[in-house]
DNA sequence: ACAATATTTGACAAATATCCCATTTTTGGG
DNA sequence: CCCAAAAATGGGATATTTGTCAAATATTGT
């Protein structure tokens, strides 16, 4: 049945400790995002885990922690993949609108990762605002390129991240369909200003598609026992 | 220190039986406003509507029953006000701006209805869709009238809810200021493809402030016992 | 294989939740 | 004022959850 998730893909050649917080993570990702942050027990975190119900108190002091851990390393892995995918390129329209369309498709690759992010940015305000900071510099740059006419401020990246964000929900929802990302990205691109032919033009050009093929950590032993 | 909530005033006039479960309504709905559905009890509501634990279940069978009750009773109250407010006008843009600033407002002045519209929303998918329909006709009016040139389906005014949505959440967590309702109303009005200049004219143009006043249901007796 | 250390286990006390129902209180017509 | 119907009460049986801890098990360097 529980094939392994990915935080514990990302753990495999760590100790047994972390091996086992990454079990831990990995159902508290797929509990939250199917039942909401506050519908989950640490009780059915440690059965889905396949774990004592004491060992979950090892790993983290109580539910808060671990759905921080959770949104944490969520949120590192897909910046991680953002920044690798965006590296080379240097128009904003084009970064924003990937940022957007893989974004948006995690809900379709990782529907756990999907939904855990997607309730996180709803529970803990600091990372929302983590988010509008990493947009930040992309959405002003294209004020400085010329193609957004839209000042950009506080409300603009907000709304920008609604949409996103929306759309996420609607696609783990099942009410839309893989071809949602470009239908956003353009939508988000008139609303900054971009004429519709352009917008439509860069939204739907081809990127290669989002995988999240983790590469495990290395090895590392416990405290005060170095080999 | 509990003021009265607006199910109470809209049940004053009428019986024992409809007003307990009005203030239980209050409770319910203030509750999911602040902790979300899943994080609160029965008990709890029962303790803020300062009644019997019991007398929780002579009104609703179960948590479920009272979320769903509250949602439609908001839901209900807001679309008649906003129907009330726009009786009189024609243009879509206008409509569509009055909508989504009222909307917004709701945080401002019911925080309560706010939050637990907020959480509704997201958790009964009839209700996304029942404002999906509700938003419909106004934005194809819109294209009618030559004013949007976007073409209006199912992801266009899914991402529109979803700027008034996220818009709502950011005004209830105070992220954001009063003026919020017509900076989005703006954004929306410029996704839609209306020129700069005259989005914003129409979404900044003065507004009566909305108040849910709510008018008292006539009086109701007891079922099988009339006067 | 052994010893030392790290990790996991599962039973349990205390707290909290759900739901029921016999009893008490309130209501309002006559 | 009195009575019958309506409504509310709160105690309690049962279930679930949290968080702790002494004991059991696993891992690793030597």
């Amino acid at each position: 049945m529980s094939s392994k998730g990915l935080f514990v893909s990302e753990a495999v050649l760590l100790g047994k400790s972390a091996r086992t917080r990454a079990r831990l993570m990995d159902a508290a990702a797929q509990l939250f995002a199917r039942q909401g942050f506050e519908a989950v027990s640490v009780n059915e975190i440690a059965r889905v885990a396949e774990v004592a119900n004491g060992t979950f108190y090892v790993h983290f002091r109580d539910k808060d922690e671990i759905a921080g851990a959770v949104a944490f390393g969520i949120a590192q892995e897909v910046v991680r993949q953002l920044d690798e995918a965006m590296t080379d390129i240097d128009d904003a329209m084009e970064r924003t609108s990937m940022a957007t369309r893989r974004f948006i498709d995690l809900a379709g690759s990782e529907p756990d990762w999907g939904g855990a992010l997607f309730r996180a940015v709803l529970t803990f305000q600091d990372l929302r605002e983590s988010v509008i900071g990493y947009l930040r510099a992309d959405l002003q740059r294209g004020v400085s390129q010329g193609v957004f006419t839209t000042e950009i401020d506080d409300v603009v990246i907000d709304t920008f991240v609604s949409m996103a964000m929306g759309a996420l929900f609607g696609r783990l929802n099942g009410r839309f369909g893989p071809e949602l990302g470009s239908r956003v990205a353009e939508l988000q691109l008139r609303m900054l200003g971009v004429p519709a032919r352009k917008a439509a033009k860069v939204a739907w050009r081809e990127i290669p598609p989002l995988e999240l093929h983790i590469r495990p950590l290395a090895k590392t032993w416990p405290v005060g026992r170095q080999p």
